[in-house]
DNA sequence: CACTTGCATGCATGCAGCCTGTATGTTTCC
DNA sequence: GGAAACATACAGGCTGCATGCATGCAAGTG
């Protein structure tokens, strides 16, 4: 008699233990941040040893990259879900940060996507993940609304990055317990605004 | 003869002594980000041993703190000496931001304040310093010009909130070698936005 | 009003525990 | 047989604390 070998390929081997880990870390970033959290409680709570860790990641951070860069691509997937495309342009901006919102609410996605991310791995590198994944609606929601004349004609990357980092904000709050409404609102009325300046 | 014994008050020396670590953690701060900087080589360049440090500041933490306190005091020692005050409240109210970018164009501050600061004290820890200093100034602005009728009745904390975030990034921007006169127009356009708005 | 006596403050040194990154083995796949 | 996946062992460094020493300082004493 033996043991179940639980023979399984290469591929497989590398993918489950890679998830395995990233599952583990977001669970301790998101309790406790990144500075606080130790490889030595990640692996154990992901069932290896740090041997694994530094075979497949180059260092903590890198870890913390591939955490990020996964969160980052759910926030965009539930943009893209709930995307509406309506006619307005206007509307559908603001219907994109609504789901921009809804989805910055699974618990401890601002923390790693806003706090520490930005820290841990300097606003260059946050900024083009943020580029390849959720900043992009924005970006290219305010190319639409500009080139359909919906609202004032302004450098596109400099109003993107400033509205996006209200965005941020907004989630920012919401997570802190402010009213949720009330900074939907606030941000709806910035939108509009552009619409109207002259 | 006799050494100039070098004789202090306990007021002087503590002075002193804490002016040289904030001084000296500052630098590296500045230039290897908080995780990075060792205690051993702040104490080092300020001339002291890590016992005097752990004497004045109960943590790295702490000490972190007490730079990003001042920090964010001299930014508003810079705003309010360019305060303007003039009549429109919406022109004070985009003058006001000028001052802030001013502020934050000092080597160092963007880090401190808007990248480090919010991770390694956290969100509420990093707001309760900027409503103290900086963020003041804003709301302070918005709430005059809602009074006067220029701008938008909103909810004052929620837009102080989105309008300093974006603020916030227009000066991370501009560190990065984004364009400054771009970053003050689409700021500009924001402020402006609120006032024409229905 | 000197003076010393006792205590608190400022600071240095030494230690314990932990963590990171790497180097070196061992097992599993191919 | 070789390479990939992983485990184990080690070196260096860092944080926070506990302990020890020296100096300022305030209160009492004669």
């Amino acid at each position: 008699m033996q043991v179940k070998s639980e023979r399984r390929s290469n591929r497989d081997r590398t993918a489950a233990t890679r998830a395995a880990l990233t599952a583990a870390a977001r669970r301790f970033f998101v309790a406790k941040s990144y500075g606080a959290t130790g490889t030595p409680e990640i692996v154990a709570a992901a069932g290896v040893t740090r041997g694994a860790l530094y075979h497949h990641f180059s260092d903590k951070r890198a870890l913390f990259a591939a955490v990020a860069e996964a969160e980052a691509a759910a926030v965009a997937a539930g943009i893209e879900r709930a995307a509406p495309q309506g006619r307005d342009p206007i509307e559908a901006l603001i219907k994109g940060g609504e789901a921009f919102l809804d989805a910055m609410a699974e618990p401890g996605r601002t923390r790693l996507l806003l706090l520490d991310g930005p820290a841990v791995l300097g606003r260059g590198k946050i900024d083009e993940i943020d580029a390849r994944h959720g900043g992009r609606t924005l970006r290219e929601g305010l190319d639409e609304a500009m080139r359909a004349g919906a609202i004032r004609e302004l450098p596109l990357e400099t109003m993107a990055g400033l509205l996006g980092a209200a965005y941020d904000r907004a989630a920012l709050m919401i997570d802190g317990g402010h009213d949720s409404g009330e900074v939907r609102a606030g941000l709806a009325a910035l939108i509009r605004g552009l619409a109207g300046a002259r």
